[in-house]
DNA sequence: ACAGTAGTACGAAGCTTTTCGTATGTCAAC
DNA sequence: GTTGACATACGAAAAGCTTCGTACTACTGT
């Protein structure tokens, strides 16, 4: 399953903010700087052929929809980079993200219940 | 300051690994897809003009070194990364991360230490 | 000196991504 | 039925990345 590319993924963001929408609709909502109706017409030709949106052909103006949800598509993102920029090593990379970004004391304290919730659930493989 | 491209994070890592070397070493060392010697070259070329690379023209064969240390380059990407693809929300970026891959205990343990560190410190910035 | 070997420099092809212009179709209303 | 608004389809240009071929230079051994 092929994974989108940068402007593709700023079509879906529209397309999971408003649901199924026609492509004049995803340029109007499409943040600057802003990119000719044919342009995101095209990448939405382009996206169903590469299945990342569905169609319906029904109306006057055709209305797209994302075929992929937004956690299983950033998902997917999210581990394909670590992969390939980290060779999967998830810890560094949260390490690396952790003490360099913005983070609330309420976004720390929610990471660390998820990290006590992960080690008693069976999340992750244990170490051998 | 540029970030490199894939092809050129796989030549750094290897810069990383060992150190000012040779072009020929480099390409020797290149986990496969093995890539011709020019090919190699041709990129420490281009990193150099990108400043992404020191060379040493002295010996003769040119000797090359990454410029920027490990902890920098792949932080800086990271944070690209997070910035363009989750809007800048680390927070979910981890949450999605954190229980589709494989951390083991002994790595759930430390990012809870390093968090709980985070909260005493700085607590992070937040713009807002 | 000559051939062989090992190096650098560089142009350019092939690919992908993003962008848009232009051609064309359709509907509605005057 | 012609015009205008609005839609789709599609070709193709521009830019960036990756790859390599080819040309050239310099050292080394016989």
């Amino acid at each position: 399953m092929k994974p989108p590319t940068e402007a593709e993924l700023r079509i879906l963001k529209v397309l999971w903010g408003r649901g199924a929408s026609t492509a004049r609709e995803v340029q109007a909502e499409l943040p600057p700087p802003e990119v000719g109706y044919t342009t995101v017409l095209k990448l939405l030709q382009i996206m169903e052929k590469k299945r990342l949106v569905n169609v319906d052909r029904g109306e006057r103006a055709h209305t797209y929809a994302a075929r992929h949800d937004r956690e299983a598509t950033l998902g997917g993102l999210a581990r394909d980079f670590v992969e390939r920029i980290f060779d999967g090593a998830t810890e560094e990379m949260v390490l690396h993200l952790v003490p360099k970004t913005s983070l609330d004391t309420k976004e720390i304290a929610n990471l660390r219940q998820r990290l006590a919730a992960l080690r008693k659930t069976s999340g992750g493989r244990h170490d051998s």
